[in-house]
DNA sequence: GCTTTATTGTCACTTGGGTGACAATAAAAG
DNA sequence: CTTTTATTGTCACCCAAGTGACAATAAAGC
């Protein structure tokens, strides 16, 4: 049988959750929180679906985790009791990245966002989504491709910064999606870590395969062919 | 000769930035922004610096870069005008993680984080900053150890991703720190990206060296001789 | 225009790490 | 205390990508 756990501010301050907050705004928190035992092996949520809650774990280990092109799985990071996780719920019109599952056997609380912020710091949650998704969001674009750079190949790191970057420096243009910044090889090399004559070697093949073409020094590229050779589902990003 | 661009509601609009803060807010918080023009190749902060300034893109662009473990740059980053870059000083006490040059001739502004969140969202600073690392603070820690994978062996990677299992689930032992979570060679793998066969040959070479050893199936680690391993300076993290 | 310097293209050679296969242990389950 | 299943250890072989070396272009300076 398993023994439900207390959930009061003691216990919060026992897992140095939220050092910051008031005895008042941790009571107030914890009014709105449910809690959920999950056993090991149970999934809390998948990526691609819209991402509503903020979750707090209190005991035991989650995992969250990714699958790579070939379909192994990337284990991104293991949560702690104490910790926040799900928080992309916190930007606006997110899904979630990563699918996170029971390490093993769990006690897991979750919050609506709009309560979280709104609770613990005062402001409108509209408000503090978009600052944000305007501050942070760019963590978490990098984050985004470099979890999905793991177990790629290098043609398809490059696939995926060159996507990235289409959506920074592109412009539309007749032929594609021309990228307003003059990249060397040795740029590239640098951005996918590897080498510059694989990557000398790799743009060659993709020109040759009409993903991107060369105009000077200018690239143009054609983000959807981009995102086959990455790997990527259509739905993603 | 360079000519000093205007910055006024108009610029910011047009530059796609803060689209939700109203035109009196980006107004009071133009007051307060300075302006400066870097030319290319001029460093703005490198890593290990306390961050305590958000920088502000009006136009060029601005290479966020790392130096690998064998001395190589890894280039983490291109910042495109519109964008704001140094958020780390959105979060208490931290150090710059990425130095940033400029990749082209910029114009950059930079404001200090305290006016920049209490201009946008009337909220004290201390109170945003503490959610901030509560809840970013890992993404945070996540794109730190994969930013720091690139261009690092296999070994390197174990050191960094053990570092960081170390950090959350290590409790003080005699020996060392004791990692609480039961981990197989393959969830290693899949966290370093790697095949489970090289991680065992790896973890074998990493215990000959006395740099972690297992007691039954939980792990030992030796954090200082870790981050020796993983090719940190000693007053990184 | 010419000269210098940066970038791209190509290739032979080396290497770190992936793969498959299987033995040796160690945990769990009964 | 067995049997079953999961985990670890070891090896031979293969391949993608790194490395060094140099030629072919293309930009940038003058």
């Amino acid at each position: 049988m398993v023994r439900t756990p207390v959930l009061n501010v003691t216990t919060i301050r026992r897992l140095k959750a939220f050092p910051w907050a008031s005895d008042q705004q941790v009571e107030r928190l914890l009014g709105q929180m449910d809690l959920h035992h999950i056993e090991k092996r149970t999934v809390l949520f998948n990526e691609g679906v819209p991402s509503d809650s903020v979750y707090f774990l209190i005991s035991g280990v989650v995992k969250l985790s990714l699958r790579s092109p070939d379909e192994e799985r990337v284990l991104v990071s293991l949560i702690s009791p104490g910790e926040l996780f799900g928080i992309t719920s916190l930007m606006p019109g997110m899904y979630r990245a990563f699918r996170s599952e029971a390490f093993s056997d769990c006690w897991v609380s979750s919050v609506r966002p709009e309560v979280f912020v709104t609770t613990l710091l005062d402001v409108p949650f509209t408000d503090f989504s978009a600052l944000m998704e305007g501050t942070v969001g760019r963590w978490f674009a990098l984050l985004y491709r470099y979890t999905h750079f793991q177990g790629s190949s290098l043609r398809q790191k490059l696939a995926l910064a060159l996507l990235e970057l289409a959506q920074k420096f592109g412009i539309q243009d007749a032929r594609g999606t021309m990228l307003i910044l003059q990249l060397t090889h040795e740029d590239l090399a640098d951005l996918v870590g590897a080498s510059r004559q694989k990557v000398t070697e790799h743009m060659q093949e993709l020109a040759r395969q009409q993903v991107l073409l060369r105009d000077g020094r200018k690239l143009i590229v054609h983000p959807d062919r981009l995102r086959e050779v990455a790997g990527l589902l259509l739905d993603e990003k």
